[in-house]
DNA sequence: CAATTATAATTGATATATCAATTAAAATCA
DNA sequence: TGATTTTAATTGATATATCAATTATAATTG
């Protein structure tokens, strides 16, 4: 069996397509000048949504770590778009209020996310979409560790 | 148009996968003990097929930042892996060499990549990889800044 | 040839990712 | 109830990503 580079696999692909939505994403909402980050805005629209959860909850939907949910809280509270107060029913949790300047960034961002999502799919039918969505699930499956075990076994 | 979620897109389950197959690729490759990153092997991987190669050579095959790649190579270099020499034709350059622990270590870290790639891909066909393949090219092509000009003006 | 421009690599600043350790509070249970 | 365990969040350490600025050298060009 012939070994790959690993620029040639489909990981790298997948690293690549990725990155390049980014930097497009990044570029994008840059032009709204609120200085934040596209995680950043992703983690706000989320606490929108689900105006009570707490950070833990917040890093599973958007899928990442603990640490880093409390870095990016940090940094937004600082920049004013969100505050943090202690919780009255359990003191280890913490509130995650959006403030003013949060509710009209999101407002202002929204129509740019749009924007770039739309310009990354252009030209994709939801057949293909929907095949995509199938073969990452498939991956993201393979590889976890519970998977791992039994096709090791097997 | 209905907003949905970062969650609800294909764009995050591309970063769910990734995340998800970086994971099984550090800890498969931990088990070596060498004590280094997937990217670092990467890099030293594609240095050994192009040992010519300079660092911006490197940073433009692994798809990664100039300076991303001078601080690895500088990590590796701590660990005795590669050695930077001043070039002799162009003193701005730096060649790189493999040290024999980099080539022993990518020996003995090949077969395990191997390994967590097959894991990964359990299950698909040829014909799938490829259409994914297709799928996140098309992808990456829509997100670059030439072509987005020309889909804005159209 | 001297001045300007381009290139290779490094460095600085900041954001994020990951793992481990820590702190404080709540829940359990013996 | 007091000791132990669990949970929520933070903090520390280190790797990586990204952009901008810097340094040293090479190439260009007027």
């Amino acid at each position: 069996m012939t070994f790959l580079l690993p620029q040639q696999t489909i990981f790298y692909q997948i690293e690549k397509a990725l990155k390049r939505y980014r930097k497009l994403a990044q570029k994008t909402i840059d032009r709204a000048g609120y200085g934040v980050s596209i995680n950043q805005v992703i983690l706000l629209m989320n606490l929108k949504e689900r105006p009570s959860a707490n950070q833990a909850e917040l890093a599973e939907l958007i899928f990442k770590d603990f640490a880093s949910v409390t870095r990016m809280i940090d940094l937004m509270v600082k920049k004013g778009f969100v505050s943090r107060i202690e919780s009255k029913e359990d003191r280890r949790k913490k509130d995650l209020i959006l403030t003013d300047l949060g509710n009209e960034m999101l407002e202002n961002i929204t129509p740019l996310i749009q924007e770039y999502r739309m310009i990354a799919l252009d030209g994709f039918n939801p057949d293909e979409i929907n095949s995509a969505f199938d073969f990452l699930k498939r991956i993201t499956h393979n590889c976890e560790e519970s998977t791992i075990k039994k096709t090791v076994e097997s």
